[in-house]
RNA sequence: GUGGCUGUGGUGUAACCUGGCAGCACAGCAGACUGUGGCUCUGCUAGUCCGGGUUCAAAUCCCGGCAGCCACC
C-alpha cells in the first residue's frame, strides 16, 4: 500500500470547509490547497527554484503531454518527474483523458469546460479540426506536436502515470462539454466508470489513485456517478467534467456531489479563480489545480487584492500593459509580499511585458503562483480560527 | 534653373491604369482566458499633402501650389 494518507484535522463549524493534510512518500500537503499546474514538469516559465522559494507544497504533471514528449519512459530514467524536474515533493498527474475534450470537442467546437461559449464579438472563431477521436476502447489523439496519431486508454494512462513516478494519479476519463446533451454526457459517464474500474486493476499500487465523478450538469447522473465512484477502493475523489455554463451551475453541481462523499480527500479539477477558491473551499474541496494564474499571468492579468483596486471588470486583477502603469511606480500590489513586489515596479513590469522580453513571463507568473498560495494559507489559517466565513465575504463583498 | 518620379491613419502598404462604402499588417487603446497545442483570442481608435476644376460621384481624371527623391545644367 502507498505511503498514502488523508487526515482531516478541523472542520469548519458553519460550512463544509474542511482542513487536512495528505501524506504522500515526497511529503505532507495542507489542504486546502491549491495545486500550481506543470503540465511538461514545469511551471511555464518558472523552475523548480523558483517554485521552493515560492514553498509550493506540490505541483501537478500531464500524462498526455509527458508521454508524447519527452516520453514517460524518459522520464522514469531520469527519477520520475521528482528527479527529472529536480523537485522533490508530491507530484499529481492528471491522466490524459481530459485532452480528449480540450483536443477534441472543445477545440472543433471552440468551447471550454466552464462553457463560455458565446464570446462577445459577433464572429465566433471558425471551427477546427477536431485532434481525438473517442470510442468505448479509448482515445486516439493526434500529437499537437507533430501530428502523428496516438492512442490511450485506462491501461495505457496507468503505466504512463507509473513511469512518471507521481505520488498522485488521476483515473482515465473522458471529459464533456457544457454543449453535451443528455443522452452523450451519460454514455461518456459510463464509459469513464469501465475506466475507472479498469484503472484500479492496472495502476500502480504505489501511487494513490483518484476517480474521477463525471455526469456533466445533469443531477442524476452526477448523484449516480457520485454513488459510483465513490463505492469504489479510491484513494481520493476528483470532480470533473463540464461544470456547467455559469458559476451557479459549478456551486450546485459541488452541492449535489460533495454532500454524498466521505472523508477521503476531494479534489477539483481545473479549477481556480479568486472567487473559486472561497466558494469551492466552502463547499468542501481540499485540493485544486488550474492554469489560470500562470496563463493569465503571462498574458498581463495580475492578481491584486481587492482593497489594491483591481479593473472595473475584475477586482481581482490588473491589466499590466494598460497605459496607465506606464510611470507607476508602485508594485503589482503593495499588500503581497512575493519576491516580483518587492523588487520591482507595474512601470518596470508593463515595460517588460511591452517589448516582449522573457523576464516579464517569470517575473509574473511568480506574482501570480504566490498570490494564489499566499490566498490558500489565509485560507487554511481561517478555518483554523474559525473564520474562514468571515475572510471569505471580505474578499468577495460586491463593491457598492 | 530644367525635366522626371513620388505624396494614403503613428509606421509600412492596398485600392489609382479601368472614378462607385478607403482594405491589410504592425504599433496604440481596452477586454477575455478555469484538469496549458499555440505570448492566443475579441473589440476599439486612427488616414487620402494643400487649393481649385470635371463628374450624380474623385484617393483615383485635369490644372495650380507645397514637400521629398532622382537626373541634367
Amino acid at each position: 500500500m502507498a505511503a498514502f494518507s488523508f487526515r482531516v484535522t478541523k472542520k469548519d463549524p458553519k460550512t463544509r470547509a474542511r482542513l487536512g493534510i495528505i501524506t504522500t512518500a515526497h511529503g505532507k500537503i495542507e489542504t486546502p490547497y491549491f495545486v500550481p499546474v506543470a503540465t511538461l514538469a514545469s511551471v511555464r516559465s518558472l523552475d523548480s527554484q523558483d517554485l521552493e522559494a515560492l514553498g509550493a507544497q506540490c505541483t501537478l504533471a500531464n500524462t498526455y503531454h509527458l508521454h508524447l514528449r519527452p516520453g514517460d519512459n524518459i522520464v522514469k530514467k531520469c527519477g520520475g518527474v521528482q528527479g527529472f524536474m529536480g523537485f522533490n515533493k508530491p507530484i499529481f498527474s492528471d491522466s490524459g483523458g481530459f485532452q480528449a475534450f480540450s483536443l477534441g470537442y472543445g477545440m472543433e467546437h471552440n468551447i471550454n469546460k466552464l462553457g463560455n461559449i458565446f464570446p462577445e464579438g459577433k464572429k465566433t472563431a471558425e471551427k477546427k479540426k477536431s485532434m481525438a477521436k473517442i470510442t468505448d476502447k479509448g482515445i486516439s489523439f493526434q500529437s499537437v506536436y507533430d501530428g502523428s496519431w496516438h492512442f490511450l486508454d485506462a491501461k495505457k494512462s496507468m503505466k504512463i502515470q507509473s513511469h512518471l513516478g507521481s505520488d498522485i494519479i488521476m483515473a482515465f476519463d473522458e471529459c464533456t462539454s457544457p454543449l453535451s446533451d443528455y443522452a452523450y454526457t451519460k454514455k461518456a459517464m459510463e464509459r469513464t466508470h469501465k475506466w475507472a474500474k479498469q484503472c484500479l486493476k492496472y495502476y500502480d499500487k504505489k501511487q494513490a489513485l483518484y476517480g474521477i465523478i463525471q455526469g456533466g450538469w445533469f443531477e442524476d447522473l452526477r448523484a449516480q456517478s457520485t454513488e459510483f465512484i465513490s463505492s469504489l477502493p479510491f484513494e481520493g475523489i476528483a470532480i470533473g467534467g463540464s461544470l456547467g455554463q455559469s458559476k451557479k451551475d459549478m456551486h450546485q453541481i459541488l452541492d449535489w456531489v460533495i454532500p454524498q462523499l466521505d472523508s477521503r480527500p476531494r479534489h477539483l479539477l481545473g479549477i481556480g479563480d479568486i472567487d473559486d477558491l472561497f466558494e469551492c473551499v466552502e463547499r468542501g474541496i481540499d485540493t485544486f489545480d488550474c492554469v489560470s494564474p500562470t496563463r493569465i499571468a503571462r498574458r498581463g492579468s495580475l492578481y491584486v487584492c481587492p482593497e489594491s483596486g483591481g479593473n472595473v471588470s475584475n477586482k481581482f486583477r490588473i491589466s499590466i500593459k494598460t497605459a496607465k502603469y506606464k510611470s507607476d511606480k508602485k508594485p503589482i500590489d503593495p499588500r503581497c509580499s512575493c519576491s516580483t513586489c518587492r523588487n520591482y515596479s507595474r512601470a518596470y513590469l508593463r515595460h517588460l511585458y511591452t517589448t516582449k522580453e522573457l523576464a516579464y513571463n517569470r517575473l509574473a507568473s511568480i506574482h501570480n503562483v504566490h498570490f494564489m498560495l499566499s490566498l490558500m494559507e489565509q485560507i487554511r489559517s481561517s478555518i483554523k480560527k474559525g473564520t474562514f466565513s468571515r475572510l471569505k465575504s471580505k474578499w468577495l463583498r460586491k463593491k457598492k
